[in-house]
DNA sequence: AACTATTGATAAAA
DNA sequence: TTTTTATCAATAGTT
């Protein structure tokens, strides 16, 4: 994908590692994005940087797959290390293709009454536990200005309109 | 990327739905392990299929990542914006190895700005003084959703587009 | 941080 | 389903 063929190995060259690490760590979380549009999967991605910062995506929030994935181990007790995995999955009726259909319809209908009190930035901010229960500041703003960025880096990429990236922030 | 192009929103075709899946999530880690292998970055990907499957990518393991990245945050516990999961039914995992990509000895000094680092969620958050230079998370959070809260309405007043959004943002 | 030439990922078809 | 093919999208090298 690029001028020259370049093999899959570890770059010694300072900048052209930074280079290519922003580069492709941004088309990474934007294939991710992809994928949760597209399919509606949940994902959460940890990534620590050469550098060693941290860089998190997350839908519908990286805590909130993560706490899943936690709370699935601790009652599962599944260690990481399979091949493909083939396990059966339910299948869904086909009439649910057009409930889907008629809702999303429905949900685009919704986004008419923007000026609502209904954004998440307009609920209190508690002293004790707020809406997201978080013990400081820092882990909050980290988790919040990745979220922030990565959607707007997302919507900025498919040129939405201000009403598409208001419809994303509603509560409920 | 395919014979047509295809607009990335929801899709209910179930069949359409478990191939695309499916062929994403393996591109996905397969862009993951690409910049393991180039930049000897640690990574662990959760991924929830709409079948509710757990699929896990780790590099040098999922688990390494996740013990990392909890062991940092321990005292800080982070979130991102609310929207609201749908289902959730433990199933059974696959983790995808890959060669390890050998770069532990982390001798890479220099902070690296691997991001464009021209908006103010790009930059780090520092423990002791915040860009807001705030007292604590409340007063932070306060004025941040105010200012995210009135620059949204006043655009959403004038239809601005996206791009102009982020022009808001910059920090210039 | 922009810009292309190219490769790489993948939507449809077989 | 898996494989093949035709296209689009990510990105390597460059400025």
């Amino acid at each position: 994908m690029g001028t020259r063929k370049i093999n899959i190995k570890k770059i010694n060259n300072k900048n052209y590692l930074k280079a290519t690490f922003s580069k492709r760590r941004r088309g990474l979380f934007s294939k991710a994005t992809d994928l949760c549009c597209l399919s509606g999967a949940q994902i959460a991605i940890i990534t620590f940087s050469p550098g060693n910062k941290t860089f998190l995506f997350g839908n519908p929030s990286a805590k909130a797959v993560l706490d899943r994935f936690l709370g699935e181990q601790d009652s599962c007790t599944s260690d990481d290390h399979h091949e493909e995995s083939l396990g059966s999955t339910p299948e869904d009726s086909d009439h649910e293709d057009l409930e889907a259909s008629r809702k999303e319809s429905s949900e685009i209908e919704d986004v008419m009454d923007e000026d609502r009190v209904n954004f998440w930035w307009d609920d209190p901010i508690d002293d004790e536990l707020g809406i997201y229960e978080l013990r400081s500041y820092k882990g909050l703003l980290e988790a919040l200005k990745e979220n922030v960025a990565s959607k707007l880096d997302d919507m900025n990429r498919r040129e939405f309109s201000t009403k598409d990236f208001l419809s994303m922030f509603r509560n409920s």
